[in-house]
DNA sequence: ATCTCATCATAACAGTTGTTATATTTTCAT
DNA sequence: ATGAAAATATAACAACTGTTATGATGAGAT
């Protein structure tokens, strides 16, 4: 095994923890336990517990940033836009342990401004992505003219935000259909009345 | 002072120190350094951290709380349902305080089922205040009548918190007019077409 | 076979944590 | 003023934290 995969296989650990745990409770020494060795191995490969932490929220968000690229290259005009969203959702169970990992970490960096500004950095690109498919919309008369792209990106980066932390404190009041109607008729709002 | 002002002293000194360090950085020691004063007080009104956090994010709730419920008594219609959720929403500097609190609280959750289930008892009840505000808007015609209203409230409540949440991350990228603009939109999708 | 270095294990360090017990002080009705 | 009770302070406890240093083990190349 290489040493990447290796260390892929470390922040691993670190995730089933954190989900389990939450991030305050996963000590190197969790981790360590959680992956069947020693802590040495935790701190061969992350310098501190800081830098494990960023790579397995990066490991996250990697994972639906690859969901929604995929998008791009499939489909093509509004639906490509909704299959887009729909990957960031917790449709299913199994995406919801990655949204405890996201919502423990947005916590988490409260009180520590460059943790936010780690957490900013990837809002920024999932809005700068939104944002540039409701551009190539735009331009294809889909929808409307006069739309404040930067708010439009804005209002569905925070829809999915507020259906992902919701569903983590109650799991059973969205179901997979729901989400996505309600996505699909935020979207609806947008389309050109042509 | 009262034994109940006394600790809701200790409880808003607890509030400082989440707000500027974050929920696990705020140590019993610190909430006594605060409040200025020695770690014996703060043991003395609260029996555990548990217990202090706990009361802590209680006066965060009840403030959002009574607002929403002045409006109840101020306005009617449509325009009531609005204002109710503007008092939830992040609209001033001060209000992001109370945000970082409640977005602290939610990632520390994680990994603790009794306090999402904490967490949850609250969403219930913003739900079911908009969920009664919807039902009186329905049965007075002007909301559409094929509306599920539980979806409806889960979604407004996710719409409000989709905007708290990112706002603690990224501050500037909504105003205060493009809040208030985005919840309009969204309610006004809702309004019997009559 | 031996040397090298990546990998892993163990142990110790200094700090911090929540909690508890025990003083000390203050308050206040009698 | 005096005694009881509330409020506050201090100190100690054991457990846990991230980090570091130091050994041990392993595999692969020469």
């Amino acid at each position: 095994m290489s040493y990447e995969e290796r260390r892929i296989e470390v922040a691993n650990a670190a995730w089933r923890v954190i989900v389990r745990e939450g991030l305050d409770r996963t000590s190197m020494r969790a981790i360590a336990q959680e992956l069947g060795s020693s802590t040495g191995v935790v701190t061969h490969y992350f310098r501190d517990k800081e830098e494990l932490i960023l790579f397995a929220l990066e490991q996250v968000f990697e994972n639906v940033l690859k969901d929604m690229k995929a998008c791009t290259k499939r489909g093509q005009g509004i639906d490509r836009l909704e299959q887009m969203i729909f990957m960031a959702l917790p449709l299913e169970v199994s995406d919801k342990a990655d949204w405890k990992v996201w919502v423990a970490f947005l916590g988490y960096s409260i009180g520590r401004e460059h943790l936010v500004q780690e957490h900013r950095k990837r809002y920024d690109f999932l809005r700068q992505i939104i944002s540039q498919e409701l551009a190539d919309l735009q331009t294809a008369n889909l929808i409307r003219a006069d739309l404040d792209l930067t708010l439009e990106a804005n209002a569905l980066v925070a829809l999915v935000d507020g259906i992902g932390t919701g569903i983590i404190i109650c799991p059973e009041q969205f179901s997979a259909e729901q989400q996505q109607y309600l996505v699909r008729r935020h979207i609806n709002a947008l389309l050109a009345s042509s």
